[in-house]
Formats: structure tokens, C-alpha cells, sequence
DNA sequence: CGCTTAACGTA
DNA sequence: CGTACGTTAAGCGT
């Protein structure tokens, strides 16, 4: 290439950058000691150095804009008008940006009255005429009139800062069809959201690249406005100002005088010290490594390697050997001994459904096993993977049950890191390994994505990912606290395997009832929905709140509902309340018609689900910030079961051949129970004891009556309050549900605190101490983060009350149950017994029984569960047996 | 086609 | 102004 020779110069738009880097990371795992918030200035370094790897500049610079306001804010004052206020966690990283490139002995440039755009603009320019290779980093759209044959532009991808997409003549012209220098026309026509700058009316990209092609420019488009046609046509005479305008404001600057030129921004030596100092008070420590190693000697780092993989003072990948299964043998002998402790990272490549590769990796060598293509010999791995050797994979369950499809079991399951970096941080679930080792390496994963910066890059091998799983893993672990680091180790690795098999298994369906249940219901819906349309005169989309409201509001003229984003509230209960305020036949019939498609829609959804005759749902271990298990693919948690209607879709869900009966068993009261335990509260605990109707006990204590005085309406009312207490319900709330006065219902909590006086002190003392804490933690030692409990914003501190009161309750519950399916799935496979567990829905667990087991899984269950937790109240099961889930109900 | 919103199913 | 989830259709912008 001609341009090696050309000393290179990058020109880097530090602001727009900064803020992506702010959205790009989490704001809360980077924080220092004094609270300062560091995300913005880890992303923006890290981007940077990869930038310095990758591009070797010669001459750095980075621009920031001064302020809001520029030349352009005069002009027009409402320019940039959209944004909204800058978040308070991004305030103060700039001017700590900038020290840290100071230290880094990069130049950074300002300009009075001028915005960044136009310092780039002019470098460009200078750059440009003075020889250089110009590359152009920026999130602006409107930089792309920069580029030409000596100038590429990097933008940001959508994916994040990491990844940018390198817009040179051709990419601009296989993007938007244009020549660069075109592209403030186009973007004047269309308008620019972002910068408030509206456009022509009905002008997407499209039309605005076809008039300009037409026309060659802006200027000849609004010559010859009078030969477009129709209503654009129409809108571009009437709004052809905006165009004018747009175009005046967003042409760059190329001549702004500047203090410095190109020739000025050599890269220079760093000012060691400076950088030491400050990245100790950012706390940047994985940081400061690889910014010594790429900008420490003030010369462009080293050539990559071949693979593509970056040398950015990170370590390196070991090469990956190809091995088959007789050499794996060899490999994991050598390694047993060494590296018996530290463990093994393993991961695994699935095409199309399919094992392709298995990579097996050390901290410092790593393997690749090639998926069979036919019948492999897998010997020497299938023994390993039953072995107790330490393993730590990325989504553990996926690796077993692809496995699992070549015959391997796995054994010796150490550590998972999508588990390890969910108990470090449950707010945030089921994290991609490549963030897990962004986020604790400070490292990019390398991918094969097509968008990446160096293009023609090798599929990357599986065995380099293993080597980042168990690094990443290892670091998290070292990292998490210890308490989070049992429940880990004793409930969620264990149950990984417990869920792979349940996931694997699936639960059988009975189809025609299923098609049937669809059929009924969509006559009922089609019958009542020509009910409702007689009602109102005309057919309207009873599926749209938008038209119901229409219909509602205008045309039958009700009263206002609650409010939402988009106009008001078309909810059941909203509508409830309608009918009550405003009886019309139509409210009625629109409820029914929604019962009726919202249960097909769960049918067909069903229906579709099927596989061979059962359903495998997917459980998501990282589901929640609270412990509990989700499923999706379907959800299998949320059938119906309310309704009489509902339950026959659980009667879909039925035992198969070889199997006799399903059997369901469920904790009763759950969350109460440990409520109890939790508050200590005597009255409660006395109430559990004496296994009495809690309700009953519980509106006895509250109304001063006998138990058998307790009408069913103060049962009703008791029995909500009873859960709500563990929401955080207010009277408001509580009046809103039972329909009741506000001061009744204050009055109802105030009675019932009276008498149970331990459970308000509890929960009072939960948020309390987690405010002190800044966690909640359930029975086991699971922790929740809860910063915003000392939020100033009024809204964000209450909920987080909320949260943080129910976390250890649903947390504990959540808790309970996994150990009783381990309990359970170890006794079921230590008997040797065919009966499996199939499904989990928080409290309640669904089993298969196979001929004769049925007596051994009952007793099973009963010990299993009811031991899972030694409370100050008893653990209440029930179970219930039959053909399908609905009968196997109690 | 992808995203957001309203609505609604479960514990 | 009750916690925790996942899925759907509509509506909108691309």
C-alpha cells in the first residue's frame, strides 16, 4: 500500500464518544471510593487504546465541545433542542477524561463558540492537504461529509463502542448511495432528530438520496422543486426553509483557527507518573497495564498477530492445538497435574443445533476438540467430562445438553461464569461472556463479527473462548463476596444439571384437547366479538387499546380512565370501572372477547410449542434479581388456572406412555411462612403452629371475633392484605384492590399491625438495614444490591423500598425450593427410580411417575421439601396425583 | 423488520 | 401509590 508510508493522524470527537462509552457500560460497577462515577473514562481509554492497536496513528488529538452553546445555537436557538438534561452520573467524567489524556501525553482541543465536528473538520482539511492518512473518529452522523480518499471516518456501532464501522468513499456509497460530500444534502432534506432539526415532511432517506442523485445537490433539488410531484412535492415548496436551514447547520467548519495543526499532535512520550496517580484515584487497575504497554513508549505498539486477536497489554490467547480424541488423552494428562486446581475452561460450539467444537482450555493452553460430523470417537473426552476435574464453563446447562446430544454426561461442574457474574450483580441477568469479560478483564472477547474494525478475521476458535471463560470465571470468583459464593457452590451449580435434564425431558401434551380448546375459543371470541360490534354500529379492532379508546372516549362518550403514556387506560380493570360508573353492553362483551382471544393466543402458543408430542420450556437461572427461576419458550410458569376455562389448558398438559401419573406438590404459604420466621412474629408463628385457616386466624386476631365468626368478606380482606404486606402494599393500594374507602383500609392495616406488631418492625428493619448494607439477603446468604435506597429521587427510593422488603421473602422462597428440587432429584436418582421432575413454577413442583414409583415419589416429595429449610413453622406440602396437571390439582 | 407500549397470564 | 417474571398484538419508525 501506497499510504504505508503517509504518517497517519487520528482526529477523536471526545464528547460523543465519552457518552456512548456512558451507555455502552454499567454505570454502577464503575464507581470509585469517592463515588465519582468512572464508566464513561474506562470506555473511552479501553476504546482508545484499541484504537492505538489497531490504527498506529503517528498524531493523536481529541476535540471536545466547551459547552452547549455554539455559533449554531445562535442561528437557531432551538439547535440540539431535544437533548434532554445530561445524567447527573455523567457530570464530572469529562474534565476527568481529559487530565487522564493530558497524562497520556495526547493532546486534547478545544474552541470557543465552535463544536467538536469542526475541530475534526479542520484537521481533516490540514490533514488531508498536508500528506496525512486521516482517520476521523466520531458518533456524528454529519462527519461523513468528511470522508474522501485520504480521510476515513470510524462511527460507533449500535452494538457499542467497542465495535466501529470504518465509512470510507465506498462504504459511505454502499450505505447510503451517495458521495460523501452529498451527504449534509440528504441529511437536510430527511432532518436530524438529535440535533432537532427537522426535516421535509414524508422525506425519508430513500427519497432524499433519489432527489439528490437526480439533482446532484441540495441547490439543484430546490431548483427544480417544481417538477416533483405530489404531496412530497407539495411539502418541499412549502418547507423548503427547513432544508435551507438544516444546511446551513450542519456544513462543518473547516477552517476554525486553532492553536495547534497536525504537525503539532505527534504522539508523546506519557507522563508515567501522572497516569499512576490518576488512574489510582479512578481506580483503574487492568486499565493501567495495557495503557503502559501501548502508549508507555510513545510509539505505536507492535504488529498484531495473524489470528486478529489485539495485543492491547492484555494477555494473549495461548494457540490452540487441534486435537482428536487420542491427543485430548495426552493433553489432559499432561495437564491433570498442573492444573487440577486452577481448573479447566470449556466451551462449546453449537451450529444449527449441532456440536461443531469443543474447546478445553488452562490458564495457559488450550485445545480444540472437532464436533462429530459422523460417529466420533469421543473416549478420552466423554471420561473426562464424567471426571471430577474442575470445570467452568459460560452457561453451563446449554454445554450439558448439547453434550448430552453425543452421549457425554458432565461431571465436576466448578463454576459457571453467567451464574457467578449474576450473583455478583442479580440486577443484571443472563450476561453475554463478552461483556463478563469487558466488564472483570477489561478485555475485548474476540468475535467473528463482520462489523468489527479488522474485517477479514477468522472465525474465532472455541478454544480461545474457553481460555476467557475461565479466566473471566476465575476472576469473578475471586471477586464475589463469600456469602454469595456459597449459595453458588451449595444451590446453583448443583441445580444446573437438575434443570438441563428437566429442559431435556419435557412434559407431555395431549393435542386435541389443545386444538379443541382453540376451536371453542375462537368461535366464542368471533360470536362475541359481532356481539360487540352491533353494539357500537360498526366493526372496530378489539385487539387496539388505541381504537377502543376512540370508541370508549369519543364516540360513547365515557368518562376519562387512568392515564397511560399514550391516552388512557383500556385495562379489565379500568373497563370494570366503566361499567360500574357507565353500564354499556359493549364494556361487558369487550371483557369476554378479551378472555376469550387472550386464552386462544396462550393455547395456540402452546400448540405451536409442541415437539414430538411434549413441550421443552427453557429455564433461565439468571432470570431474576430475586433468585426465582424464570421459563420462556414457552413460559410454562404463567398457564392459566383461575378460571374454570384456564384449567382445561392445564388438562393439556398430561402424563405419556410409559409414565402413570403426574404428580404436583406445592408449598402452601410460602412466602407467609417465611414471613414469619423471618419476623418472629408470635401471633403469626402461633397461627402456623396450630395449622389452622390462616386467614381465618389471622381476621380473628384483626376483627376481634371467634374464628368461626369470620365472615368471608373479612377473610377477603385479610388474606389480601396478608400478601400485600409483603409488596410493600400502601392503604391506597389496598383500598384500590378490595374496593374499600381509603380509611378503611388504613384502618385495616393498623388493626392488623396491632396484632402483629413482629412484622411490621421486621420489615421496616429490611430496608433499614439494607439502606445500612447496601444489600438485602435472604436465609441462605443470596444478596441483592440496592443502591437507589439512597436515592434522592423520591419515585426510584420507594420502589427500591419496596424491592428490597420483598427481595428476602420471594428470595428465601426461591431458595427453599431449589434445594428441595436438588433434594428431590438426588433421592429420585439415588433409588434408582424412572420418575423425573418435568416442571417448576416457583412453589410448585410437577413430576412424572413411573409404574409402581408412585408411593416413593409422595414420600420423597413430602421429606424433600418439607425439610428444605429448618423454620420456626412448619413447611406445609400438598400433593395431588392424576392423568394431567389440572387433575393432579388440590 | 425491529422497537416500544399496553395488556395480561402466573407465583 | 404491590413484588417477581414472559409473551403477545398493535403501532410506529426504519
Amino acid at each position: 500500500m501506497s499510504d504505508s508510508a503517509k504518517p497517519t493522524l487520528m482526529v477523536i470527537d471526545g464528547h460523543s464518544l465519552a457518552f456512548r462509552a456512558f451507555y455502552a457500560l454499567p454505570v454502577d460497577s464503575f464507581v470509585n471510593r469517592e463515588g465519582q462515577h468512572t464508566n464513561a473514562i474506562h470506555g473511552f481509554i479501553s476504546m482508545l487504546l484499541m484504537l492505538l492497536q489497531r490504527e498506529k496513528p503517528t498524531h493523536l488529538a481529541v476535540a471536545f465541545d466547551i459547552s452547549r452553546f455554539s455559533f449554531r445555537t445562535r442561528e437557531y436557538e432551538d439547535y440540539k433542542g431535544t437533548r434532554s438534561e445530561t445524567p447527573p452520573e455523567f457530570k464530572g467524567q469529562i474534565p476527568l477524561l481529559q487530565q487522564a489524556l493530558e497524562a497520556m501525553g495526547i493532546t486534547t482541543v478545544t474552541k470557543e463558540d465552535y463544536e467538536a465536528d469542526d475541530i475534526l473538520a479542520t484537521f481533516a482539511r490540514q490533514g488531508s492537504e498536508q500528506g496525512y492518512q486521516v482517520y476521523v473518529v466520531s458518533g456524528d452522523r454529519d462527519s461523513i461529509q468528511l470522508v474522501n480518499d485520504d480521510v476515513t471516518l470510524l462511527y460507533p456501532s449500535v452494538r457499542g463502542v467497542s465495535e466501529l464501522t470504518r465509512y470510507d468513499r465506498d462504504k459511505v456509497y454502499e450505505r447510503y448511495g451517495i458521495e460523501p460530500h452529498q451527504y449534509p444534502d440528504i441529511a437536510a432534506l430527511v432532518g436530524e432528530t438529535s440535533d432537532n432539526l427537522i426535516g421535509i415532511d414524508k422525506v425519508g432517506e430513500k427519497t432524499a438520496v433519489k432527489w439528490v442523485t437526480a439533482y446532484g445537490s441540495l441547490d439543484g433539488v430546490l431548483e427544480h422543486a417544481d417538477e416533483i410531484k405530489g404531496v412530497v412535492g407539495n411539502n418541499l415548496r412549502e418547507q423548503k426553509d427547513r432544508a435551507i436551514r438544516n444546511r446551513k447547520l450542519n456544513r462543518l467548519v473547516d477552517d476554525v483557527e486553532l492553536p495547534v495543526g497536525p504537525a503539532d499532535v505527534a504522539l508523546r512520550p506519557l507522563d508515567e507518573q501522572a497516569v499512576r496517580d490518576l488512574f489510582a484515584k479512578l481506580q483503574f487497575r487492568t486499565l493501567l497495564d495495557r495503557v503502559f504497554k501501548v502508549a508507555g513508549t510513545g510509539e505505536p505498539a507492535e504488529a498484531t498477530d495473524t489470528t486478529g486477536s489485539v495485543d492491547n497489554g492484555a494477555p494473549t490467547p495461548p494457540p490452540v492445538k487441534t486435537v482428536i480424541d487420542e491427543e485430548l488423552g495426552h493433553w489432559l494428562e499432561r495437564k491433570g497435574a498442573n492444573d487440577a486446581e486452577n481448573g479447566f475452561g470449556v466451551a462449546v460450539e453449537v451450529v444449527d443445533g449441532r456440536l461443531s467444537a469443543i474447546g478445553i482450555a488452562t490458564h495457559d493452553d488450550a485445545v480444540l476438540v472437532p464436533g462429530g460430523s459422523g460417529a466420533k470417537d469421543y473416549e478420552q473426552l466423554a471420561a473426562w467430562f464424567a471426571s471430577d476435574a474442575p470445570k467452568h464453563f459460560h452457561d453451563a446447562k446449554a454445554a450439558i445438553k448439547a453434550l448430552g446430544t453425543v452421549g457425554i454426561t458432565v461431571a465436576g461442574i466448578a463454576g459457571d461464569a453467567r451464574l457467578t457474574g449474576w450473583l455478583a450483580q442479580p440486577g443484571k441477568q443472563g450476561q453475554p461472556l463478552a461483556d463478563l469479560v469487558y466488564q472483570e478483564l477489561g478485555e475485548e472477547l474476540p468475535t467473528a463479527d463482520p462489523n468489527q474494525l479488522v474485517p477479514e478475521t477468522e472465525p474465532v476458535n472455541i478454544g480461545v473462548h474457553a481460555w476467557y471463560v475461565l479466566r473471566v470465571d476465575t476472576a469473578l470468583r475471586a471477586r464475589v463476596d463469600e456469602s454469595s459464593l456459597r449459595v453458588l457452590d451449595t444451590i446453583e451449580l448443583p441445580l444446573v444439571p437438575v434443570l438441563a435434564s428437566m429442559e431435556t425431558i419435557g412434559v407431555g401434551i395431549d393435542r386435541p384437547v389443545l386444538t379443541g380448546l382453540s376451536h371453542d375459543l375462537g368461535e366464542r371470541a368471533a360470536e362475541l366479538a359481532q356481539q360487540a360490534f352491533a353494539e357500537i354500529g360498526h366493526e372496530v379492532n378489539l385487539g387496539s387499546p388505541k381504537q377502543l379508546q376512540e370508541v370508549l372516549f369519543t364516540e360513547l362518550a365515557m368518562p376519562k380512565t387512568r392515564k397511560t403514556k399514550t391516552g388512557f387506560s383500556t385495562d379489565a380493570a379500568s373497563l370494570a370501572d366503566l361499567q360500574e360508573q357507565h353500564p354499556h353492553p359493549f364494556l361487558g362483551l369487550l371483557l369476554r372477547h378479551r378472555d376469550a382471544t387472550k386464552l386462544r393466543q396462550i393455547v395456540d402458543t402452546l400448540d405451536a410449542a409442541v415437539v414430538d408430542g411434549r413441550i421443552h420450556t427453557s429455564y433461565e437461572q439468571t432470570g431474576s434479581s430475586t433468585g426465582r427461576i424464570s421459563s420462556t419458550d414457552p413460559n410454562l410458569q404463567n398457564i392459566p388456572v383461575k378460571t374454570a376455562v384456564g384449567r382445561r389448558v392445564r388438562s393439556a398438559f398430561a402424563v405419556a406412555e410409559p409414565y402413570t401419573t403426574l404428580v404436583t406438590a406445592d408449598y402452601s404459604q410460602i412466602e407467609m411462612r417465611i414471613m414469619a420466621h423471618l419476623s418472629g412474629d408470635p401471633g403469626l408463628i402461633q397461627a402456623f403452629n396450630e395449622g389452622e385457616d390462616l386467614h381465618r386466624f389471622v381476621g380473628a386476631r384483626v376483627f376481634g371475633v371467634e374464628p368461626a365468626d369470620v365472615s368471608p368478606e373479612m377473610r377477603t380482606k385479610v388474606k389480601a392484605m396478608s400478601y400485600g404486606l409483603a409488596y410493600g402494599l400502601s392503604p391506597f393500594g389496598l383500598s384500590k384492590q378490595l374496593r374499600i374507602e381509603q380509611s378503611e383500609a388504613r384502618t385495616l392495616m393498623n388493626e392488623y399491625f396491632a396484632r402483629f406488631g413482629a412484622v411490621r418492625d421486621y420489615l421496616r428493619g429490611v430496608v433499614e438495614q439494607a439502606r445500612e448494607d447496601g444489600y438485602t439477603e435472604t436465609i441462605f446468604g443470596r444478596r441483592r444490591p440496592f443502591p437507589d435506597l439512597k436515592s434522592p429521587n423520591r419515585v426510584l427510593r420507594e420502589n427500591a423500598e419496596r424491592a428490597a422488603l420483598n427481595a428476602p421473602i420471594q428470595g428465601s422462597a426461591a431458595d427453599i425450593m431449589k434445594i428441595a428440587m436438588l433434594g428431590v432429584d438426588a433421592d429420585l436418582r439415588e433409588g434408582s427410580l424412572e420418575s423425573h421432575l418435568l416442571l417448576q413454577v416457583h412453589d410448585e413442583l410437577i413430576l412424572e411417575v413411573a409404574p409402581g414409583e408412585q408411593e416413593r415419589v409422595e414420600e420423597i416429595l413430602r421429606t424433600r421439601m418439607g425439610a428444605a429449610a429448618e423454620l420456626s413453622v412448619p413447611l406445609d406440602v400438598s400433593v395431588g396425583v392424576g392423568a394431567n396437571w389440572e387433575a393432579a390439582a388440590h
